[in-house]
DNA sequence: AACATGACCTCTC
DNA sequence: TGAGAGGCCATGT
């Protein structure tokens, strides 16, 4: 199937975000030609050892429900990303090496 | 096969 | 600044 091919892109994109990075649903979605939400539905498998706290919705929010959300701000944190509000700066951090296809 | 759901995004008002 | 609508499409029932 098409969808554990994207799922499998997915998780090797997020695998390759450097600390201290981060990258958006959609942006996620954009590179391996599909839509935010499938990106999100495929973070809900959330394999061990995959850096899902990397993953953040547009603009620098925390979209991760229940504790989740703390656990995720937490390592963010750790890995130097200084949150500002609700959020954080997300043209700051964002992921910029990997070269976007347009 | 139809229907509901969702760790989203963008545009309105 | 915040709430609502619509679009999106893989997944699970």
């Amino acid at each position: 199937m098409d969808s554990a091919i994207i799922r499998n892109e997915i998780y090797r994109i997020v695998r390759k975000i450097p600390r201290g990075s981060v990258l958006s649903y959609g942006d996620i979605g954009r590179i391996v030609g599909t839509g935010p939400r499938q990106v999100a539905a495929a973070m809900r498998a959330c394999p061990a050892g995959l850096p899902w706290h990397r993953v953040v919705g547009a603009g620098g929010t925390i979209r991760t429900p229940g504790e989740y959300a703390w656990i995720q701000r937490e390592r963010l944190i750790a890995e130097g990303i200084r949150f500002r509000g609700r959020g954080f700066s997300y043209d700051l951090y964002r992921w910029k090496t990997g070269k976007y296809p347009h």
